[in-house]
DNA sequence: CGTCTGGTTGATCTAGATCAACAGGAGTGG
DNA sequence: CCACTCCTGTTGATCTAGATCAACCAGACG
């Protein structure tokens, strides 16, 4: 029962702890528990695959810098992922950068280690192959939901993803939540341009359905997000 | 060099091939070559997923039903990918069926000795790491790439890519290809509607860039499609 | 012969892009 | 302190790629 992964939550249970007891040593001391603030950079685009990152609780975006140089927010990495396996297993550099969004807890393990225990343990590598099949999945089905449904219910899904949730009374009503990215970065994670963002929101606002104050929403009747986002799934 | 996998072209060399000389035997047992025509199926949607296929030659598609049981083309493989891997791994029936769209030569590995070899033979298992890796990579590039270019380029890099060169001429000028799919196909792989696809066609046809008689494609100036897609690209 | 499926065309509609302007901080420097 | 610029967001006006609705044609096929 110690510091590292052999108590993480969800897919670092799977993969990492699958060793013998007495690998644990070694992975003890390859291991490192990190905190990190919002805005904080994991690693960054170009930089050498050094290391494999678990997110244990928070929230990291993987972002990527655009031909002109801008860096646009490409996808999120939720609590118990596993991320930067990619340019690990590849051998090459990271295409993409990722950093905390919120304040996050993250643990690393270095890349040699990693390399020898999929190497080693036949069922380590399994694991990952299962995670990694999943997270293709999970991109193909975005990419389908991406092309059905309108940026308006991406953007509510997104909404209830991401938000840190401050309060929610009763059964359905009421709920309040921060979001923790800024606009643009919603903007470019839901693949629309800034101004578009802008006139969702508004248009959210005009209708009640949300309420707006800089990063905090308001939701009076979340069964009436909960209906549209539904119903445009099942179309 | 039997008639096994030893010998394929792409991946599988990788792949399947890094074993050792004494799995050979048991390799060539389990596996199996067959050829299918355009329109025949590999397996269905819903079906277990009791093999690991590779595509040595031809052209192979991959097809989902749609919510409305109509069916959609949702991406291509190419000789040789492997496909058929994720349901294998996740242990799950498959989320899609895969069907010939050229004549093919596509080689079949049982389940079991596919998962056997996988967790005995740690540099089997990290090939196929590495393989699934780029498969995510591209993935998520094509992701990117849909977003940003319009449908019109997207369709010129689709014919390219899937087109069955007929004739090539001089140094970049007049090329002739057959597209083995259907219009409604094409439409299908580049999210567009299939009325929108015709319209493409015709402005293509009716600029001169290319000419179409049924699933033939005549490129007067070969020249001028690579800058547009390439200049596009680079936007 | 009718029916069906795949493809093409036309008319219209709309989500979202684009271009342009502007407002509120947050620095920064005088 | 004010003037300056930079950066994020918001609005308005307009444009356009592609969707939608509808009609139609040609071949396949009972």
């Amino acid at each position: 029962m110690g510091r590292c992964c052999t108590n993480c939550t969800d897919f670092l249970v799977n993969e990492w702890s699958s060793l013998d007891p007495e690998n644990h040593h070694d992975l003890n001391k390859a291991t490192r528990h990190q905190r990190y603030l919002p805005g904080e950079p994991v690693y960054h685009e170009g930089d050498a695959a050094d290391a494999l990152f678990c997110l244990h609780d928070g929230l990291v975006g993987i972002r990527k810098l655009g031909p002109e140089g801008e860096s646009v927010l490409l996808r999120l990495v939720q609590p118990g992922q596993t991320f930067g396996f990619r340019a690990l297993l590849t051998g090459t550099e990271h295409r993409a950068g990722a950093e905390a969004l919120k304040p996050s807890l993250i643990c690393s393990l270095q890349a040699g280690t990693a390399r020898r225990m999929i190497d080693d343990s036949p069922l380590v590598a399994r694991r990952f192959l299962e995670h990694m099949a999943t997270d293709l999945a999970e991109t193909e089905a975005k990419v389908l939901e991406s092309a059905a449904a309108p940026a308006r219910v991406r953007f509510m899904r997104l909404m209830l993803a991401v938000g840190e949730r401050r309060s929610s009374l009763g059964e359905g009503r009421e709920v309040c939540l921060d979001l923790p990215i800024s606009r643009q970065d919603l903007a470019a994670l839901l693949g629309i341009r800034p101004e578009s963002m802008s006139r969702i929101i508004k248009a959210l606002q005009k209708e009640g359905i949300a309420h707006f104050t800089g990063r905090r929403v308001r939701i009076p009747f979340m069964d009436r997000v909960a209906e549209e986002i539904g119903q445009e799934a099942a179309v």
